[in-house]
DNA sequence: CGTGCCTTTGAAGCAAGTCAAACAAAGTGG
DNA sequence: CCACTTTGTTTGACTTGCTTCAAAGGCACG
């Protein structure tokens, strides 16, 4: 928790992506019905909670990226979700961790206590309310990952997950970043990252994505590659 | 909707299986607090709702057995999940119906009025706790199942649904109900039925399981079946 | 008592995994 | 700042577990 000021407001007016309506803040001065936050920096690769601690506090990502992941029993490691800018992680369970979080990269954060986040719920009913869209959305997100890990192929997975982070990432850098590894993408995926890497290549050779370097491409043909996520459907 | 009234209270004490606390009710006296439920009857493999339908109940089975699925464009089907008596569907989604519910069996449901259960909540501080541990406990389930569909065997996968339907079912007669075809549970498993029959061989030529018919079976190791179900986690 | 669906089993094919090696990038220490 | 190490990426060759295709048997339902 060392000083990280300049990191608390870097995008100017951070967009309340998810929850949407959630009063989340990092300015506690803003009034009495805000969550107040307290902003975190955390090294490349560094734990932020393990599986089996107790659920104390949710996190939005300020910068940089985060992975929630399990380390299987044989050795396997599975990737629940990354949290990017703007998004919320850490409610991975009812009362401890069932995973665990890195950060993907630097990463600033800023935590919310989960008592200060239920004490506005009960207070708020529009918190409330959106708050509990919020989770009947992300069920619903687990039912067609469900889809994409059940039943698709290794073409429809990547082409899906790039399109999926293009519609979460932030207007910024022209190209699509992918703070992940190869690793973390197979890990997200249900594959492996010679798999990954090899659907990547093969995208490019079908000239839908054009590969800057190992953590920037560029989507060049959206229609495409919506095609190759999810066969049958028309392109956009 | 057929008079069915025998069957709104065949399990002597519907017991309040899932979720917990929620005031369901199929008795409208029992007080102003409860939610009155709407008994339904439904023929083997007839469509309880469709997929892009409005959600404006919830059900609970009373008996039989309920698939909620998609048809993917390619002709495959995906099943996100199995309702069992004493267990709630229908809130796959946000407004609509991301997924279509049919019975498996003739089944009995008790259906709520969404807007009921949404009225409960504001009122009732107690239910809208008690339904947010439910759909976190319902998120982290979720999460467990990423890890089966995405990177499991066909045997750990099979295994691991033999257990969690022992877990789930309810006291009654000896052995482990079966109630959906094997292309029912390869589409949950996101196997083939080919496989799912293989796999049922294979664990009954190890003596794991017996199969009395094809909608009956006998779990006869259960610790062999977990170690079958997680390799590298120790046997019960 | 047929007819159709479900189940089982076998044989062959294939997509993704595994193993391996070369290369590139990032981080470390002199 | 550069040499060195480590980690990550790509590509190739081979293996394998699941799918696909096919066919026969069994059960359930009209």
């Amino acid at each position: 928790m060392p000083n990280v000021t300049r990191a608390t407001k870097p995008a100017p007016g951070l967009p309340p992506c998810l929850p949407p309506f959630l009063p989340f803040t990092d300015r506690p001065e803003r009034g009495g019905a805000a969550i107040p936050g307290r902003p975190s920096r955390h090294l490349r690769g560094s734990e932020i909670y393990a599986e089996g601690s107790a659920i104390r506090q949710l996190y939005r990502v300020v910068s940089g990226a985060v992975r929630v992941c399990r380390m299987l029993p044989d050795g396997r490691r599975f990737i629940a979700q990354f949290a990017l800018p703007g998004e919320v992680f850490g409610l991975d369970g009812v009362e401890e961790h069932r995973f665990s979080a890195e950060a993907v990269t630097e990463a600033v954060l800023i935590a919310f206590a989960r008592r200060d986040l239920e004490a506005c719920l009960d207070r708020e009913p529009l918190a409330a309310q959106s708050w509990q869209a919020y989770t009947l959305e992300k069920l619903a997100a687990a039912q067609d990952r469900f889809i994409l890990l059940g039943c698709r192929s290794a073409t429809e997975r990547v082409a899906h997950f790039l399109l999926d982070l293009a519609a979460r990432a932030r207007p910024g850098r022209e190209g699509l970043a992918l703070p992940m590894s190869r690793y973390d993408m197979a890990d997200y995926l249900g594959l492996t990252a010679e798999t990954v890497s090899r659907t990547l290549t093969l995208l490019r050779k079908a000239g839908m994505i054009a590969i800057e370097d190992n953590h920037r491409l560029h989507l060049l043909d959206t229609g495409r590659l919506m095609q190759a996520a999810e066969p049958g459907r028309a392109a956009a």
